[in-house]
RNA sequence: GCCCGGGUGGUGGAACUGGUAGACACAGCAGACUCAAAAUCUGCCGGCCGCAAGGUCAUGGGAGUUCGAUUCUCCCCCCGGGCACCA
C-alpha cells in the first residue's frame, strides 16, 4: 500500500491514462459557463521538442489548468505549422519527401508533448499541411481576390538567392535572408499582395483597446505600422522639364516638415522613379548610375551607413511659392517604396539632405531658427543641420511662423491652389504572400491564354499539393510536374496551366486558432462555435512573434470580420510573451552555400594563447574548428536546441516542467543550463515523502480550528498565507516561480514540524493538501497521485481551487521593524492591535533602540502600520 | 541614431504600492549517518572589522528628493531586443 520511493515514470503513466480515459480536458461549448480560451503558439514541427517549446507549453498548462480547477470551461489545442522551407531543405539532404519528414516528425514530437501531460484536448488536433485545413487558406484567398483585398502586382521584390525565393520585406534583416543569411537580390516578378495597408489605421488604433498586451509588444507593432502625418506637396515641372512629366504636369512628394519648404535647395528622386527612368534614357552617364542603385542590393547591408550618392538629371521643378527653379536629383538615399518616392531636399534641417547637399556642393538655406542658440551653433558656417522645431525665417508671407503653425498655413495655402494637402503616410507595406515553393498551400488559380487569370471554382477545392515530390533545389518542384500543372480552364474549358506559386507560410498561422473550435466541419471555414469560444483568452508564445505573426492575424481576423465570418475584431484577448530560450550557437561557413551549424553538446572549448577556441568533435573523435556566434534562441536551424528527452527520462515529466517554471519568470530571457534540474528532483521526491510518511502513521482526525495551540495555529496560518500568494501568483502575476518558492517554505516549516498529536496531524494533513494543490498546476502527476494517496475519491484536476480560510490568516501578535534615522535598528513582537503610542513606547523601551537614540528626543516617529516604526534623532 | 527592456552574492533569481536587500534554489564548505559510496539530514555561505554582541560598506557609476531609495528624478557607463536613409 505504502509507496516509499518516487518512481516518476509510474506515477506519470498513470494519472496520463486517468486523464485519457476520463477523457478529463475534452472541451465542449457550454452556453452560459465562463469559457477560458487558452492557446500557446503552434509548434513547427521541426524533428525534436527543445526549451523553448517545453516552456512555452508548460507556462500554457499551468494556466490552462489553474482555469479548469477555478471552475471555468477551459479549451486548450494543439496542432501543427507544417508548411515550410525546412522540410524541403531535410529532403534534399536525406531524400525523403517532405510531406513524409514532417508527419514523421508531428507523430514523434506529438509524442514528447503527450509525455509532458499538457492538458491539451488533442481530439481537435490538426497540421497546416491537410487539405482539409487549407483548402480554407484557398477558399478566403478567393474571396479576398474578390474583394480587392487580395491582388496582384509585379512590383520589385527580395529575392534570395540561396533559398531560391521571394521574401517579405520582414523576412529581410539587415539586407540579408532571415533563414540563409544570404545578400538579398531586387528582382521584378508578378506576385499576389493582400492590402494590409487597408487596415493599417484601424490596425493600429485598436492597440490602445489591447491593455492585456505587453506594452513592448504594441510598441513594436506601433512603431511597425508607422504612421506619420505630413503634407504632399506638388512641384510643378519647369518648362525645359515637362517634356518629361507625368500626367499632371508636376513632381509630387511627402514631407513631414512642410515648415522647411522655403529652405529647399534640390529635389531628389528613388533610382526607380519614373523620372529618373525617363531622365536617364536620355542620359548614359545618369542610366549608368541608376543601374548601380538598382544592382545595389549588396550595399542593403549597410544601407544607413552608405555615402549618399546621387546625379543631377539635369531637370528643374518650380517653388511652388517663390517659383524658383530647383534641379531634380537622382539620389541612392531615396525609397521608391515610401511616400512618392521622391522628396525635397532641404539640407538645412535634415541630416540626410545636410550629407547629401555638402558630397554634391548644393546650397544651404537656412529657414528654421531655434530660440536657445542651437541653431546659431550649426549655421556659421554649416556644420550640420538644424532639425528641431523652431521659428520660421527666409520665407517670405511665413516668416516668423512656429514650426507648427507654419506647416498648418503652409499646408492650407498649398491646398487653397491645389499644389498640396495634408495626409496621413504608413510605412506599412502590402503583405506579399507568393513563394516560388513546393511545400505550402497552393495558390488557387488558373492561367488560360483565352481568359487570363481564373480563380479555381470553390466547388474544386481544395487544390491538392502533390506530396510525394522531391524538391532538387532548383526552383520549385510543382512547376515541374504536368500533372499538377496542366488543367483545363473552368470558363472556356481550353487546356490551361495552373499556379504553381504557394502561399507565404505566415498565411496559414494567421487563422489556425479559428480552426481550433470547429476542425471538423467539412462545409464552413468556420461555424457558430467560433464565437463561443473566441476571443483567445490567453495565448501565449515566443517575443519573437510580437510583429510579423499577431499583426498579419489581427488583419486576418478583420478580414474575416467583414466578410461576415466572424463578429469580432481582435483575436487575442491577452498575450504573454515568452522570453526566448536562448544557447550557444556554432557554426562553419563554407567556401559556398549555407553555413552549417552544430549543436553546443558537441562543441568544446580549448584554450590557445589565451584565447579561447572552439571545436567541434565528431564520433571519431575528429576536431574541426568552429566559430562561437554568440547566444540565440534554440532552433532547428541553428543546431542548438536541447531536446528535453534526457531530462523526462532521467527524473520524469514532472521535475522538468517545474524546473523550467522555477528557473526564471515566464517573460524574461533564459541562457539554457541544466544546473538545479537535481534540485527540483529533489524537491519532488521531498513532497512525495512527506506525504506518505504523514499517511504512514495511521488515520487522521478531522481539524478542529477552535482548539489549536500556536505552534498549529502558526503553521496553519502559513498554509493558508502561502495559498493566498500561490493563487495571486499564478492567476494575476504569472510568476510561477515565485509561487514555487512559497511552497517550498511551507515545505520547509511542515518539515520542522514535529507535532504528532492528533490536531497536529490534522494540521499537517492540511499543510500537505494546500502544497499538493499549490503545485498542481505544475507538476500535475504527482499531485494527481499524492491528492488521492490523501485521501480524497474526487479526482484533483475535478477539484475546485480553495480559497484561503480568511480567519487562519488573522494573527495576535505581528514583527515590527524599528529604524532610528533610517538605519533598522531593532526588531519588536507587538500586538496587531497596538496603539500608536504603545508602538512608539515599545520602540524607544528596546534596547538597541535606546544605544541610538542616545538619550535624545526623538525629532520625529513615524509609524508605517503593521511594518515598521522609524524614529528621527 | 531613435524606441523599448535590463544591470542585485560564485550562479539562477526574490524584494508586487518608497519601508528589514539577497526569499527560494543551485554550486561550494563543514559535520552526521555509512565498512564505503550514493541518497538523506544538520550547520555555514556578499565584503570588511569583531571572540561575540554588534558595527560598517554594498543593488553598474555619479548626483538629487526623502526620516528611509534596488524602487522616484537627472546625468553617465554597459548588456539585450526592436526599428533604422521612412522624408
Amino acid at each position: 500500500m505504502m509507496q516509499e520511493r518516487y518512481d516518476p515514470a509510474a506515477v506519470e503513466q498513470a494519472a496520463r491514462d486517468y486523464w485519457n480515459q476520463h477523457g478529463s480536458f475534452d472541451a465542449k461549448e457550454a452556453p452560459g459557463q465562463d469559457k477560458f480560451y487558452c492557446l500557446s503558439m503552434f509548434p513547427y514541427p521541426s524533428g525534436r521538442l527543445h526549451m523553448g517549446h517545453v516552456r512555452n507549453y508548460t507556462i500554457g498548462d499551468v494556466l490552462t489548468r489553474f482555469a479548469h480547477m477555478n471552475g471555468r470551461n477551459v479549451l486548450q489545442p494543439m496542432g501543427w505549422d507544417a508548411f515550410g522551407l525546412p522540410a524541403e531543405n531535410a529532403a534534399m539532404a536525406n531524400g525523403v519527401p517532405p510531406a513524409r519528414w514532417t508527419r514523421e516528425n508531428i507523430a514523434y514530437m506529438k509524442k514528447q508533448l503527450q509525455a509532458l501531460g499538457f492538458a491539451i484536448d488533442w481530439r481537435r488536433e490538426f497540421a497546416t499541411c491537410d487539405p482539409s485545413y487549407y483548402k480554407w487558406n484557398q477558399w478566403l484567398f478567393l474571396r479576398m481576390l474578390e474583394q480587392g483585398v487580395a491582388y496582384l502586382k509585379t512590383g520589385v521584390v527580395n529575392w534570395d538567392p540561396v533559398d531560391q525565393t521571394v521574401l517579405a520585406n520582414e523576412q529581410v534583416i539587415d539586407g540579408k535572408g532571415w533563414r540563409t543569411g544570404a545578400l538579398i537580390e531586387k528582382r521584378q516578378i508578378p506576385m499576389y499582395y493582400l492590402n494590409i495597408t487597408r487596415y493599417a489605421d484601424e490596425l493600429l488604433g485598436a492597440l490602445d483597446d489591447l491593455a492585456e498586451w505587453p506594452e513592448r509588444v504594441r510598441t513594436m507593432q506601433a512603431n511597425w505600422i508607422g504612421k506619420s502625418t505630413g503634407c504632399e506637396v506638388a512641384f510643378a515641372y519647369a518648362p525645359d522639364t515637362r517634356e518629361l512629366a507625368g500626367a499632371d504636369g508636376t513632381l509630387k512628394i511627402f514631407t513631414t516638415r512642410a515648415d522647411t519648404l522655403f529652405g529647399v535647395t534640390f529635389m531628389a528622386v528613388a533610382a526607380e522613379h519614373p523620372l529618373a527612368l525617363a531622365a536617364a534614357a536620355r542620359n548614359p552617364a545618369l542610366q549608368e548610375f541608376v543601374d548601380e542603385c538598382r544592382r545595389g542590393s549588396a550595399m542593403e547591408a549597410d544601407v544607413a551607413t552608405t555615402e549618399k550618392k546621387g546625379r543631377p538629371t539635369g531637370y528643374h521643378v518650380l517653388h511652388p511659392f517663390t517659383a524658383a527653379q530647383v534641379e531634380i536629383w537622382v539620389a541612392n538615399y531615396v525609397l521608391m517604396g515610401y511616400g512618392e518616392g521622391a522628396v525635397m531636399g532641404v539640407p538645412a534641417h535634415d541630416e540626410r539632405d545636410f550629407a547629401f547637399a555638402t558630397q554634391n556642393s548644393i546650397p544651404i538655406v537656412g529657414v528654421i531658427q531655434s530660440t536657445t542658440g542651437a541653431y546659431e551653433k550649426v549655421v556659421a558656417p554649416w556644420i550640420d543641420a538644424y532639425t528641431d522645431y523652431g521659428v520660421t525665417v527666409n520665407s517670405g508671407e511665413f516668416d516668423g511662423f512656429s514650426s507648427s503653425a507654419a506647416v498648418d498655413a503652409i499646408a492650407a495655402a498649398l491646398d487653397k491652389r491645389g499644389l498640396g494637402r495634408k495626409r496621413v503616410q504608413f510605412r506599412l507595406r502590402d503583405w506579399g504572400i507568393s513563394r516560388q515553393r513546393y511545400w505550402g498551400c497552393p495558390i488557387p488559380l488558373i492561367h488560360c491564354q483565352n481568359c487570363g487569370v481564373v480563380p479555381v471554382p470553390d466547388q474544386d477545392l481544395p487544390v491538392v499539393l502533390p506530396e510525394n515530390l522531391l524538391p532538387d533545389g532548383s526552383g520549385n518542384p510543382l512547376a515541374k510536374t504536368p500533372s499538377f500543372y496542366e488543367c483545363v480552364c473552368p470558363k472556356c474549358a481550353r487546356p490551361a496551366r495552373r499556379e504553381t506559386d504557394t502561399m507565404d507560410t505566415f498565411v496559414d498561422s494567421s487563422w489556425y486558432f479559428l480552426r481550433f473550435t470547429c476542425a471538423d466541419s467539412h462545409t464552413k471555414m468556420v461555424d457558430e462555435r467560433v464565437k463561443y469560444w473566441l476571443p483567445v483568452d490567453q495565448y501565449i508564445g515566443g517575443i519573437e512573434h510580437a510583429i510579423l505573426h499577431l499583426l498579419y492575424s489581427r488583419f486576418w481576423t478583420r478580414v474575416m470580420r467583414d466578410l461576415k465570418l466572424l463578429d469580432f475584431s481582435e483575436p487575442f484577448a491577452r498575450l504573454l510573451t515568452q522570453g526566448m530560450v536562448l544557447n550557444d550557437i556554432f557554426y562553419t561557413q563554407p567556401a559556398a552555400g549555407r553555413r552549417i551549424f552544430f549543436n553546443p553538446a558537441d562543441v568544446v572549448p580549448e584554450e590557445v594563447n589565451g584565447t579561447k577556441q572552439w571545436y567541434h568533435e565528431d564520433d571519431h573523435g575528429r576536431r574541426t574548428p568552429v566559430i562561437h556566434d554568440g547566444l540565440g534562441t534554440m532552433s532547428k536551424s541553428k543546431g542548438n536546441g536541447v531536446d528535453p528527452q534526457g531530462l523526462v527520462e532521467k527524473y520524469g515529466a514532472d521535475t522538468a516542467r517545474l524546473f523550467m517554471m522555477f528557473t526564471s519568470p515566464p517573460e524574461q530571457t533564459l541562457e539554457w543550463s541544466d544546473e538545479g534540474v537535481q534540485g527540483s528532483f529533489r524537491f519532488l521526491r521531498r513532497v512525495w515523502t512527506a506525504v506518505h510518511e504523514h499517511l504512514a502513521a495511521g488515520p487522521v482526525v478531522t481539524l478542529d480550528v477552535s482548539s489549536l495551540d500556536g505552534a498549529q495555529k502558526e503553521l496553519r496560518r502559513l498554509a493558508h498565507q502561502t495559498l493566498a500568494k500561490v493563487t495571486d501568483d499564478i492567476g494575476r502575476r504569472r510568476t510561477f516561480n515565485t509561487a514555487i518558492a512559497a511552497i517550498m517554505e511551507l515545505l520547509n516549516a511542515q518539515a520542522r514540524f514535529s507535532d504528532r498529536t492528533p490536531a497536529g496531524r490534522a494540521v499537517m494533513q492540511e499543510v500537505l493538501e494546500i502544497a499538493v494543490i499549490g503545485l498542481s498546476p505544475i507538476v500535475p502527476h504527482i499531485s494527481h497521485a499524492c491528492w488521492q494517496a490523501l485521501g480524497h475519491d474526487k479526482v484533483l484536476i475535478e477539484t475546485r481551487w480553495p480559497a484561503p480560510d480568511a480567519q487562519a490568516l488573522v494573527r495576535d501578535e505581528i514583527n515590527m521593524v524599528v529604524q532610528v534615522n533610517g538605519k533598522v535598528r531593532a526588531n519588536i513582537m507587538v500586538p496587531v492591535d497596538a496603539a500608536d503610542e504603545a508602538l512608539r513606547a515599545a520602540a524607544l523601551a528596546d534596547p538597541n533602540v535606546q544605544k541610538f537614540v542616545a538619550g535624545k528626543e526623538p525629532r520625529l516617529v513615524k509609524i508605517v502600520p503593521r511594518k515598521l516604526i522609524s524614529v528621527v534623532v
